[in-house]
DNA sequence: GCCAACGTTGGC
DNA sequence: GCCAACGTTGGC
C-alpha cells in the first residue's frame, strides 16, 4: 500500500463534504505529473487531504482510494472549468480517481506545525514553490505526521 | 492583493 | 528544440 497527499481548496472542497457524502471523485487534476500519480493509485492506498489557499492551510485528514483511476468526465464537459477541447473520448487526456472519506486528522496539523518540525525537512510539500496538488508521502512521512496527531492530543 | 515559483504555450 | 511570455498556484 502506499501514501498519497491531495490538495483542495476547502471553498472548491473540502473534507467536511468528504465526509458527508463518503465518497467523491476526485475530478480536475489538469497537470501531467499529478495525472500520472493518480494513475499510479491502487484501490486502499490512503491519502492525506490538505486545504490549500485558505485561512489555516494544512493537513485536515485521511481519505483512501477507493476505485483506481477513470478517465475524468469533466474534461467532456464544455461548461466545467475542467473542460479539455483537446482530450479524445477514444485516448482521454485526464483522470480521476475515486475518494473515500476515512477520518479527519484530530487535530489537523498546520502548515505552520509541519514546518516546525524537524523530521519533516525534505518532505515534498515543504518545498519552496511546490505546486503539485498530488504527490506520493513516503511511509516514513507519513507515520511520522501520525506521531504528530498523537502528541498534539496531550 | 502581492509576488515567487514554476508549468505550459507558442513563435521561431 | 529553445526559450520568452504568460498563466496559475498558493503562502503570506
Amino acid at each position: 500500500m502506499r501514501y498519497w497527499l491531495l490538495k483542495s481548496e476547502p471553498d472548491e472542497f473540502s473534507i467536511e463534504q468528504l465526509r458527508d457524502r463518503h465518497t467523491e471523485e476526485w475530478t480536475g487534476v489538469r497537470n501531467y505529473m499529478a495525472r500520472n500519480f493518480l494513475r499510479e493509485m491502487h484501490m486502499g492506498d490512503q491519502f492525506f487531504f490538505y486545504h490549500s489557499s485558505c485561512a489555516v492551510p494544512g493537513i485536515v485528514g485521511i481519505g483512501e482510494i477507493a476505485r483506481v483511476a477513470a478517465a475524468d468526465p469533466l474534461q467532456f464537459e464544455p461548461a466545467s472549468d475542467y473542460y479539455d477541447p483537446k482530450s479524445k473520448r477514444e485516448q482521454p487526456r485526464w483522470s480521476s480517481v475515486l475518494t473515500r472519506y476515512v477520518r479527519h486528522l484530530q487535530p489537523g496539523i498546520t502548515l505552520e506545525a509541519l514546518r516546525a518540525e524537524p523530521a519533516l525537512e525534505g518532505f515534498v510539500l515543504l518545498n519552496r514553490g511546490n505546486r503539485l496538488s498530488v504527490f506520493e508521502v513516503p511511509r516514513n512521512i507519513w507515520n511520522t505526521i501520525l506521531k504528530l496527531e498523537k502528541a498534539k492530543q496531550r
